[in-house]
RNA sequence: GCGAGUAUGGUGAAGGGGUUAACACGGUGGAUUGUGGUUCCAUUAUGCUAGGGUUCGAAUCCCUAUACUCGCCCCA
């Protein structure tokens, strides 16, 4: 049997309702803050994730899925999303949209050549947003307030922001230096892999899991302590915005992001469930002033952020967070012979056009077996057409629910269904307890304990 | 790239060399030929991830491959 490549899935079923329901969630808060669309290839040329990610991240050298097509171009299946959006932006020139800055917003599969495990993969889904053009903190702290309504909206609680500044590009060679200085003489006591990264990013030694606690470490020259006044200001001012916009966050100088690109402020979402291991951050993104430059356009700030829309739907159940999903039909509709079945086709579409979610028996079941099926599909009604309902044009309609049995004039079917369908309370209730008198669910923000 | 574990029907699984692969759920048919979700009966894997080996005999032991799960590195 052809399997399925290592590190990827098909989405169906359940998960699929909720991939949807996701996306569409998404879809209605970014638009709310006006951004838009920006679909890019999922290859584009090597180079560019070369130039745009960084030649010597672990992303670029040993995780990309290359290949040459026919005409012998060296191409890349994209491993993450800004390289392309930058492009886009370069390429399109946007540079010279009037009304900047250009607020931009993503969603689609990313590639990475990885050893699968919880919520990794190699082909995986990234919702990201990148925003040109100004490099107003107010910016950065729209996008960090974007993820955090996102979820907010979804009703998720145990997230934690963990922010930090990673200076402009003169204060961060400056910490590198003395970074490189003072670790020197303590090379021995480190583990195996900050000594490789003292030789390729000695600033992702602070986040080293192995010698978090030693003294060494502790003792550690901060990243705070060599910002620029610029790049302090830049940080306190991000950090006002988001106390003004109720935001709360966490000030960690030891986070380090793994992307070249980033300047100033970085940020990530994490999980703050124990033991959620490597799915814990869920969103992660930054300011990255140099990359449209670096990429060949007009230098241009940009600022943005990339959240794994696996690691939601992990976090989501983690936490019993149930999605707010249409299950079930409308109508069932068996019909009772070969005869009726085209008449019982019809019926069916012509419900299916006004508007109701109906489904038909395909499989020519016996009644019994009908009735199961209708039980299985959670319809509110089941329609039973037999050569009677055919010849005298009504359908025996049945409530579900409560088991009442009605003849209906097929013309008067569609008003029958509205009115029943309409006035019968389908919605589950919110469990809350707060006698908030909303129907549960969470693409809304009632002031309950259930959002 | 490194490390650990697992692999038996549609599903959860038992069986650790000896003839028809236990049990449960689910499915289908029937008891009840136009009214179900209870009950009862029947039926539902010529096959135990794949390939090779050992053996009179392999789901069971050995080897290889593959897949899955979970760590590490790194990342969303």
């Amino acid at each position: 049997m052809i399997q399925k490549p290592k590190g990827t899935y098909d989405v169906f079923g359940d998960y699929g309702k909720k991939v949807l329901y996701l996306e569409m969630l998404f879809q209605s808060l970014i638009e709310k803050y006006n951004y838009e669309f920006l679909r890019t290839p999922i290859f584009e040329a090597t180079e560019l994730f070369h130039r745009g990610v960084g030649e010597t991240t672990d992303i670029v050298s040993k995780e990309t899925y290359d290949f040459l097509d026919r005409g012998e171009r060296k191409m890349t299946l994209r491993p993450e999303g800004t390289a392309g959006i930058v492009r886009s932006f370069i390429e399109n020139k946007m540079y010279g949209n009037p009304s900047m800055p250009v607020k931009t917003w993503y969603y689609g599969p990313m590639f990475r050549y990885e050893r699968p495990q919880a919520g990794r993969y190699r082909e995986f889904y990234q919702l990201g947003v990148e925003v040109f053009g100004t490099d107003d903190p107010l910016m950065d702290a729209e996008v960090i307030s974007i993820a955090v309504n996102f979820y907010k909206l979804l009703g998720l609680k145990d997230v934690k922001v963990r922010i930090n500044s990673l200076g402009d590009s003169e204060s961060r060679s400056n910490y590198r230096e003395a970074l490189l200085a003072y670790f020197k003489p303590h090379l021995d006591k480190l583990c195996s892999d900050c000594n490789e990264r003292y030789g390729k990013n000695p600033l992702r030694i602070l986040d080293c899991k192995v010698d978090h606690d030693l003294d060494i470490m502790k003792n550690a020259p901060k990243m705070s302590d060599y910002l620029s006044n610029e790049s302090i200001n830049h940080f306190e001012q991000v950090k006002d915005y988001l106390d003004a916009n109720g935001i709360s966050y966490i000030v960690d100088d030891t986070l380090v992001r793994g992307l070249d690109y980033y300047t100033n402020t970085v940020f990530e979402v994490e999980a703050d469930i124990p033991g959620f291991g490597a799915n814990s951050v869920l969103c992660a993104g930054g300011r990255y002033n140099h990359l449209v430059e670096n990429i060949g356009g007009p230098s241009t700030p940009g600022v943005g952020f990339a959240l794994g829309m696996e690691r939601l739907i992990n976090v989501l159940e983690a936490s019993n967070i149930s999605l707010n999903i249409e299950n079930g039909i409308d109508l069932y509709v068996i019909p009772m012979n070969e005869i009726v079945k085209s008449y019982a086709f019809d019926v069916t579409n012509k419900l299916r056009m006004s508007g109701f979610k109906v489904e038909l028996d395909y499989m020519n079941r016996n009644l019994k077996s009908n009735f199961k099926q209708a039980d299985r599909l959670s319809t509110k009604f089941v329609a039973i057409i037999g050569e009677d309902e055919m010849a005298n044009d009504y359908i025996t309609i049945k409530n579900n629910i409560t088991k009442e049995e009605d003849k209906i004039d097929t013309a008067y079917l569609v008003n029958y269904l509205d009115e029943k369908i309409g006035q019968e309370d389908y919605h589950e209730e919110c469990t809350c307890g707060d006698d908030c008198n909303c129907d549960g669910s969470h693409n809304h923000d009632c002031g309950c304990n259930h959002h």
